[in-house]
Formats: structure tokens, sequence, C-alpha cells
DNA sequence: GTGTGTCAAGCAGAG
DNA sequence: CTCTGCTTGACACAC
């Protein structure tokens, strides 16, 4: 069992999400940003080996418009030996990493033009895993999209696009059950149809389901990851802030909860991706926590992990290079 | 330096 | 119809 936290460690200097506006694009702008997120991105894993968080999610925008027409840099060739010795970090530490593109990807609008550029912005960030070396373990996560008034033709729909994805795409797809529209029981049905596996998220399966009890959920999202393609499920972990709007997740990881789902997992392996809004500091409490019980991978023994090269993108003298914060 | 309107992209639901 | 939330942050310009 691997914990994780997403995108951004506030506890670092760096960001790996530096981006600029459309409005402001240059050539020159999109090699400091990726040269400095990718820089940044060697940081956190290794901060996160140090403290022993082998899961991460890493944001969408290391490329800055990477699936937009605007960007025609080649920034796969560019930065090709920056992302291999990444991709190298992470295998040699047993890491695992994942990408959750964004609200805008939908895979079953009824639009053409959403779903070519939904498709787009898999490729993009499908493409930087294979970038890495990383095989189909490492997953792209999305949500099913929109109902448009149909609930059936709108899995249809998805299961229609899923079998025309290319295979660097579909084989790391996996979905994810949300809080509103697409429930736990909506994402098994396309599982029948696609065999596409089921990224468990128990918060949004509290807001939305059937009746399901949590462990038997549990169970059926576990039995959709195949052992060796896929990889151990992956599970996006937290809950409800007390007198907060319905959905919204608590700042802090709250461990009597933590605790009791730990207890249903009766056994079963799952990497937890923790959405809470404290992301690292939380992430290393459940660390903690799952260590006293004695769940947690242990980091790569002695003699230490190999060291990233010092800084991807030689030419990463990027004038916004974020400074150490100063007071 | 600080404040703040706005940012490539979709959708549903609340008000 | 407009605004909000979603994994939300932070860019960019005015002052």
């Amino acid at each position: 069992m691997k914990i994780g936290y997403p995108c951004v460690n506030g506890s670092m200097d760096c960001s790996a999400g530096n981006t600029f506006r459309l409005a402001s694009y240059s050539e020159e702008r999109v090699v400091a940003a990726v040269a400095a997120n990718l820089a940044c991105l060697g940081r956190m894993l290794e901060w996160n080996v140090a403290q022993g968080l082998l899961f991460f999610r890493i944001g969408s925008s290391v490329v800055p418009f990477g699936s937009h027409p605007v960007n025609v840099f080649p920034w796969q060739t560019h930065f090709a030996a920056d992302f291999r010795a990444l991709g190298d970090y992470i295998k040699a530490n047993n890491l695992r990493v994942s990408f959750h593109p964004d609200q805008f990807v939908v895979l079953n609008s009824p639009s053409p033009a959403i779903v070519r550029r939904s498709i787009e912005e898999l490729v993009y960030q499908g493409s930087m895993l294979d970038l890495m070396g990383l095989d189909s373990t490492a997953k792209l996560q999305i949500h099913v999209g929109g109902l448009y008034g149909d609930r059936e033709l709108a899995l249809r729909r998805f299961a229609e696009v899923y079998a025309t994805l290319p295979a660097a795409v579909r084989t790391r797809l996996v979905v994810e059950n949300d809080d509103r529209l697409f429930s736990l029981r909506d994402c098994l049905a396309l599982h029948e149809v696609t065999g596409v596996p089921i990224l468990f998220d128990n918060f949004h399966h509290e807001c939305l389901n059937h009746g399901e009890p949590m462990a038997e959920a549990l169970r059926l999202a576990a039995a959709t990851w195949h052992p060796t393609t896929d990889g151990v499920p992956m599970m996006d972990y937290s809950s409800q802030a007390l007198g907060e709007r319905k959905g919204k997740h608590t700042d802090d990881l709250v461990e009597d909860l933590f605790g009791r789902f730990l207890d249903q997992l009766h056994g079963l392996d799952f990497d937890l991706m923790l959405e809470i809004k404290n992301k690292e500091i939380s992430a290393l409490r459940a660390v903690a926590m799952l260590r006293a019980r004695g769940l947690s991978p242990t980091a790569p023994a002695q003699p230490g992990p190999p060291r990233l090269p010092p800084a991807p993108g030689a030419a990463a003298n990027s004038p916004r290079a974020k400074a150490p914060a100063r007071t």
C-alpha cells in the first residue's frame, strides 16, 4: 500500500505547475516553464522518497498548453532525456505516479470536437508517461463525463469512444466514480462493457451510492484491476468537511475516520491518493498510521536511492524561477 | 509590494 | 440567466 498526494507540495518552494497565459505564449516561455516544472517534479519525488510517500499525482500543466494547437514546440524530443531520468528515478525507487486530466476531458460528450480535444489531452498526458518509460500501471484518471439527460446513452458513448483510443491512452485509462452523476454502479456497468478499471473514490461513494456497504464497494472496485497490466488498484481517499457543503473535502486527515476506513479493507491492497487540502502533511500522517499497523511499504533500503541529475533542461535558467520564500 | 480580475477547455445544479 | 464547484491555484497587470 502506497500513500500519495496530488500535484502540489506546500512544504517546498517550487511548483511543477509553472505556466502562463495563452496571450503571452512564446516558445521561450514553454522551454523555461517545462524546464522549471521537470526540475521541481524531480525534487518533489526525492522529497517524497525521503518521507516514504511512494505515490504521486503529477499535475496536468507540466507542459503549458500541452495539447493546445498553439504549442507546436517539440517538447517531447527537447526534454526526452529529462523525462527519461525522471522515469528511471521512479522505477528505481518503486514509485507510482498518475495523472488526473481535468474536467474539460469529457469522452462521452455528444460534441465530436470536445471528444477530439479530450483525446488530445489524454494523448499529451499519456505521452509523458511514455517518455518516462513507465508502463500501463501508471494511470490516467478521469470521470465518465456528462449525463446529457440520458444515462444509458451517455455510458454507451463513453464505451464507443474508449474502443477507439490509442493504446498508450486506453491501456492506462481508469474511470473514477463521481459524487453527483455516475456512481460506482454505473462505473461497474462500464467496466463490464469495456474492461476499464475503476478508480474508487470512497468520499464520492458516500455522496452517491446504491446502498453498497463500503467494504463491498472496495472489493467490487478492486476486482476491476488486472493484477499485472493495471497494477495495485488505486483509490482516492477523503472525507466530508463537517459543517461545509456536501462534497467538500476536509482540510486535514481525520485520523479516526481514516483508521475506520483501513479497517474496511480487510486485507485488500490499494495505493491511496489523499485528496486533502493540506496535501503532504496529511499524507505523512497517513504513512505514520499505516506503519503503526505494519501496512506501509518500506522505503528502499540503503545505500540510498539513486540521485536525479541536478537540473533537468540545462537551458533551465528560467527567468521566473521561484525564489526561496523570504521575509 | 499588494490587490484583484481573470484564466484554453465542460457540465450540472443552485440561486 | 448567471454563478459556482470541480484536484484549485496563480498569472498579469494596475496601483
